[in-house]
DNA sequence: TATTCTGTGATTAACTGGGTGACAACTTCG
DNA sequence: CGAAGTTGTCACCCAGTTAATCACAGAATA
């Protein structure tokens, strides 16, 4: 069963860095015009002492209107402006975090340019960023096979650019139905035949990987989606995430560039 | 004097809701290539035997991948993608607030229509959102006097509109070399000569002004930037603050219309 | 084998946030 | 005007979380 819409939009709230008070505060301003902190309390289950410290703070979050009057009266900001200033307020953070990260200073030490590494990443959104850097780091040789989810139009996006810029791209065909939708901006020579059951078969205990990529021979992702989005990378060409890539690519045609061509 | 853009970064990934150890954690491995638990722990001050802990929500956040040999070592995502990251998680969960709060039922009591109310609001991003929507809901007749810094692309954006859909809008003009190009997309008929001292004049003892809006005679927003950006909002015809929002456009042409022509 | 290091777990201290009550100032109403 | 109720501020307590430290078994290294 589903909780209420008030109680998902207090647990968003709470998960954008609200306290439990400010969120039932703001959720129950929302749903009445303006209000006194009684209403408030009555309608929210918050102390009615406590939402004046509630509404303190969503003032100062911009998210909440004040009329200086006694009783004095709160009012939520409509909905659309609340979510506008939010977003103005994480996208400000980030654009500072990005800013104060690219000026760290470096505390290189050992240069251990170790050639075979295996790696792991958790999150859809990291395995969405990581196959795209992926994707757009490679010089020569690309294979993909991916299941139409994991193909989306960033992804496709990448892989055009690649094209254009003179990498042999291969990807291979998965059999279903809205897979040629997907990749109707890309060259049809760059698409080949893979076993439909590749990317089903269990490689570790954990499932199915439902994308799968090669880049010059040299850098390998694994991803899984479901319900613990992960993916394992493998860097270096002398990694034996390669070896297990070359093997689960056994049937693609000769003329499909797995390796740089140097 | 300013702190050093190591604790920066710190901050700002708590503000985003990181832990304390997590941030530096994650700043720490973005100061060096790949490291185990120990290098962390020197360069960041994280006791060695906690780093595993904040290491592991980093992974779950998407934040760090990990080796798994023994001893693990870590290391950061890229700048670009974890910052990607992050601002995917929150237009997320920023769009699933929305519907939630879109889906609210609602819990109007009193019919309470008070016809004359004085509302404060707090915050840069609150007093920007809320100066767009009063340009877009004018019906009829629009008056402002801002600052360059205050007439946004997006306040401009929203004049236009105004201008577009037949709303008499009359921008005041403030005597800047900027004005002119700020004010480049707009009909020039609609901008009059405003006192140039009629923003800094303090209104109260909080300080200047540095916008100032009257729409359809009805609806009036003071603005202030500066140290603690607030606006002072009047709905409602009767309001006092529409007494005090004439005044000061006494030196306004005659022909520009101030309150709808009915 | 001896020594050092790694990774896990338990434990404590400090802090934050939720929850309750006291109380003075103010409003309202008889 | 006085009584009764409401409002807004504070102080306080308690529980859950997080920072901080220690103990220890297994692994790696010399």
């Amino acid at each position: 069963m589903h909780d209420s819409p008030v109680d998902d939009a207090v647990e968003l709230l709470q998960a954008l860095g609200l306290k439990e008070y400010e969120a039932k505060c703001f959720v129950a301003l929302s749903r009445i015009d303006a209000a006194t902190a009684r209403d408030v309390s009555d309608l929210s289950d918050v102390p009615r002492t406590r939402v004046y410290d509630a509404v303190d703070a969503l003032e100062d979050a911009g998210l909440v209107a004040r009329q200086h009057s006694n009783p004095q009266r709160f009012r939520a900001v409509p909905v659309a402006d609340a979510a506008e200033t939010l977003r103005d307020q994480y996208d400000a953070r980030i654009d500072d975090l990005r800013a104060a990260l690219d000026s760290l200073p470096d505390a290189e030490q050992d240069g251990d340019d170790a050639v075979h590494e295996v790696w792991t990443l958790s999150g859809a959104d990291a395995v969405e960023n990581r196959t795209e850097r992926l994707v757009a780091d490679a010089r020569e040789a690309l294979a993909v096979v991916a299941t139409t989810d994991a193909l989306t139009d960033d992804v496709v996006a990448e892989l055009d650019a690649a094209t254009a810029r003179g990498v042999d791209v291969a990807v291979g065909y998965v059999d279903d139905p809205d897979f040629d939708d997907a990749l109707a901006a890309l060259d049809e020579g760059s698409v080949f035949d893979a076993d439909a059951d590749l990317l089903a078969s269990p490689v570790d205990d954990a499932g199915a990987f439902d994308r799968f990529l090669l880049a010059d021979g040299a850098a390998v992702l694994f991803g899984a989606a479901g319900d613990d989005p992960h993916a394992v990378v493998g860097t270096g060409g002398e990694n034996a995430l390669v070896a297990v890539a070359r093997r689960l690519l056994d049937d693609v045609p000769a003329d499909v560039p797995l390796v740089p061509s140097q």
